[in-house]
DNA sequence: TCCTCCTGTGGGGAATTGTGGGAGAGAGTG
DNA sequence: CACTCTCTCCCACAATTCCCCACAGGAGGA
């Protein structure tokens, strides 16, 4: 049995196919949690990329949304949100090589070229198109480092 | 459950492979633990160096970093800072040879060559290169100095 | 001294992974 | 109907990774 692991960057390649091969570690949890198919959607904020889901993070994320929405009191801004992440939001089975197939609609709003950075991030994984990840890191840099010295890690 | 002993200095060799030998007392350590790898990502601040974790030590991580935290009002950097440890972060399982494999992304941030320096901190280890690490040392030096006068130890 | 165990280093080979491309089913168009 | 396009299921293959074995040097014990 593998390593629960939804963490640390990979590389790979966007074909001609709008396939995408996603680590070995995601299909390995999928396998393990007898999922079908990973959540692809749209990312909130202001980063251009995609957010990636396993089944059992994908049920956590309705969880919490219906959770801390609750409190809101403009429920139409609610129901937009609600709109823009499941609205858009693909559910992807692999194929025998370990492939996703990333939508159209998707692929044009993480503007994702060729090369491809995937990017666990514990609950999720981001993919970005890499040189736009390398931008995004580069301009985060400055304020990680500062806030990284007012902690004791 | 006895003392994590993760202390000391160690010299080892990146080999062709890019595997390195974890020392005894870690592996040790893992076993007490029964963990099955360990974690490995960058270090924050300025140092150009690999932070290494026994599973617990991680747990901890994780925890402190969550805790200390909740108080920093700019969640757009703490989720920055997140994305850092996490997006970076790497599992790696020992061989029988007591061996991790450093992962590309993590061996060229740290600027690995062949010698290293695997310096034991308590709470985590530190993985340097060595001609690197020989310059942080004594570059250190003069703060430290300062610092242990103001101390009482 | 000799032997044994452990540690650190290297390497071979099998298995897996990442990438590309073809064949065929089905939808839509003229 | 013929044709094109798209999508999907296969197959192929090179590169990488992982698992195993080998071995030298040192520590320590009998």
């Amino acid at each position: 049995m593998g390593i629960a692991v939804t963490t640390g960057e990979h590389d790979y390649t966007l074909d001609s196919k709008n396939r995408l091969v996603v680590p070995p570690s995601y299909r390995e949890a999928l396998v393990r949690e007898n999922g079908t198919h990973f959540w692809l959607t749209t990312a909130l904020g202001d980063d251009a990329c995609l957010w990636f889901f396993l089944p059992s993070q994908w049920e956590k994320l309705l969880e919490d949304f219906n959770e801390q929405t609750k409190t809101v009191k403009d429920k139409t801004q609610v129901r937009k949100l609600r709109s823009q992440i499941f609205g858009k939001a693909a559910p992807s089975a692999p194929d025998e090589q370990g492939r996703i197939l990333v939508p159209h609609n998707l692929k044009e709003f993480a503007e994702l070229k060729k090369d491809i950075k995937f990017v666990g991030m514990g609950n999720k994984a981001e993919i970005w198109d890499e040189t736009k990840y390398a931008k995004f890191e580069s301009s985060a840099h400055a304020a990680m480092t500062k806030l990284a010295k007012e902690l004791d890690l």
